[in-house]
DNA sequence: TTCTATGGTGACCAGGTGGTCACTCTAGAA
DNA sequence: TTCTAGAGTGACCACCTGGTCACCATAGAA
C-alpha cells in the first residue's frame, strides 16, 4: 500500500525514488532486489522508505503500475490508426519499439516477472500487459479478415501466436543481447529495416494474394 | 567442482541428487534456490553435498553440464534427416517439442537463465544452447538457398530470427503458461496440428513458390 | 586387532534479508 | 512561545543464506 506520505514528497523526490527503484528490480528481479541497496543509493533511512510504501511488495507493486501507466499510451495511439491491416500492424510495432527504447528498464522487468514463479502480482501484471493481444491486435485481425486482407483460412489463435512471438522476440533482441546477439544494439535506422523486413514476412504468411500487392 | 567422493556413490543416489537439483533450480532459478532445501528434501546432511560440488555453483554446474548433454542427442539425429528445406526443420522443430516434453524442467532452467543477469555460467551456457541456430539453424537455410528451395532475396539473418524465434516461442508457449494461454497444455496431437500451421506460415514466408507446392 | 581412507554429519559462523519502532527534528497553527 | 502533526531516522530483530570443520562410522588392508 502507497501510504499518503509519499504522495506528500516533493515531485522530485518521488521521481527519484521510483528511478532508483525501477533500475534496481529491472537488475535483479523482485527477490535479489535488495531494499538496504535501494536505500543507500538513495541516501535516505530504511524506515522511510517503508513509511512510504509499507513493504517491499509494496514498493514493487508502484513500480509495476507505474509502467502498466506508461504502457498505455502508445497502445491508444496505434489502435486509432489509419491504413490497410499491415500499415496498422506495423504501427503497433513501431510503438512497442519507441516504448522498449524509452523504458528499456521496464522491459526488462516485464521480461523477469514472465519467467520468474513467485513474483507477487505477477498475474495480474501480466494479464495487464498481455491485454494487449487480447483486446488489441485479436480485433485488428478480425477487422483484417472481414475486409478480405487476410487469407481466409487463416487460423486466428495462430495468427495471434505469429505476430505477437515476432514482435515481442524482436523487442526482446534488442533489450536482451543473449536472445540474438546479430539483432543487438541496432540503431534506430537499422531497427526500422529489420521491421520492414519482419512485416514482409508477415504480409507472406499472412495476406489473401501472397502477399505481392506491393512489388 | 565435482569431486571424485560424488563420482564413487551409487549411481541411483547420484541420479536422486541430480533429480532433486534439477528441480529446485527449475522452480526457483539459481539465487532463490536453496541449498538448505535441497539437502532437507534428500536427507542428507548439508556438508555432503558440499563434500560433492564444493559449492552451489559447482552443484549449478553440474546440472547444467548434465542438460547441454541431453540437449546434445536429439539435435545430432535432426540434422542428418532427409528430405527438403521444410522438412528437415520440421523435424527440427519436432525434436526441440520432444526435449521439452521430456525435460520442461531443464528447458525452464534455460530461460530463467536467459532473462536473469548475475547467474554464474551464464554466458558460456547460453553459448552452448545457442550454438543451435549457428551450427545447424544456419546451415540449413544456406543449403535451402543453393537447392533454390527458398527465395533468392531471403535475408538469412532475417530467416534464422524467424524461425528461431517461432520455435522458441511455441516450445515457451507449452512450458510457461503465461506466454500465451491458447497454446498452453496441449496435448501430444494438438501439439502436432499446432507445429504444421507454424510450418505452414514458415513455408508462405521464405518459400521460393510462395509455398504452394503442397495445394 | 589395529590402522587408514572415505563417506557422512550437523552445530556453528559471518553476513545479508525484510521489517520495526521509539525516537528526533521542524514547519506551521494556536 | 508553546503545541502538534508528520517526515525522517537507524539501531535492532528474527530469520535465512552459503559455507566450514571437527568429529563420527565403517569397510577393508595390514
Amino acid at each position: 500500500m502507497r501510504s499518503k506520505t509519499f504522495e506528500n514528497l516533493a515531485p522530485e523526490k518521488q521521481e527519484r525514488v521510483l528511478d532508483t527503484a525501477v533500475e534496481e528490480f529491472a537488475q535483479h528481479g523482485f527477490h535479489q532486489a535488495s531494499v538496504n541497496r535501494m536505500v543507500k543509493q538513495l541516501g535516505i533511512a530504511k524506515g522511510s522508505l517503508f513509511k512510504y510504501f509499507g513493504s517491499k511488495e509494496g514498493l514493487f507493486q508502484h513500480v509495476f503500475e507505474h509502467a502498466v501507466d506508461l504502457f498505455k499510451g502508445p497502445l491508444k495511439a496505434a489502435r486509432n490508426a489509419e491504413g490497410d491491416t499491415f500499415d496498422r500492424l506495423r504501427l503497433s510495432l513501431m510503438a512497442g519499439l519507441e516504448f522498449v527504447q524509452q523504458h528499456p528498464r521496464l522491459y526488462r522487468i516485464y521480461l523477469k516477472v514472465l519467467f520468474q514463479e513467485n513474483v507477487p502480482f505477477r498475474e495480474p501484471f501480466l494479464q495487464q500487459v498481455r491485454g494487449y493481444s487480447a483486446k488489441f491486435l485479436r480485433p485488428l485481425l478480425e477487422d483484417g479478415m472481414r475486409r478480405g486482407e487476410l487469407r481466409a483460412d487463416l487460423d486466428l489463435d495462430m495468427a495471434v501466436f505469429l505476430i505477437d512471438g515476432l514482435f515481442d522476440r524482436l523487442l526482446q533482441s534488442l533489450t536482451v543481447p543473449e536472445v540474438h546477439p546479430a539483432l543487438h544494439g541496432l540503431s534506430q535506422g537499422d531497427a526500422r529495416q529489420r521491421i520492414d523486413q519482419l512485416m514482409d514476412f508477415i504480409r507472406r504468411a499472412l495476406a489473401a494474394n501472397n502477399g505481392e500487392q506491393h512489388a
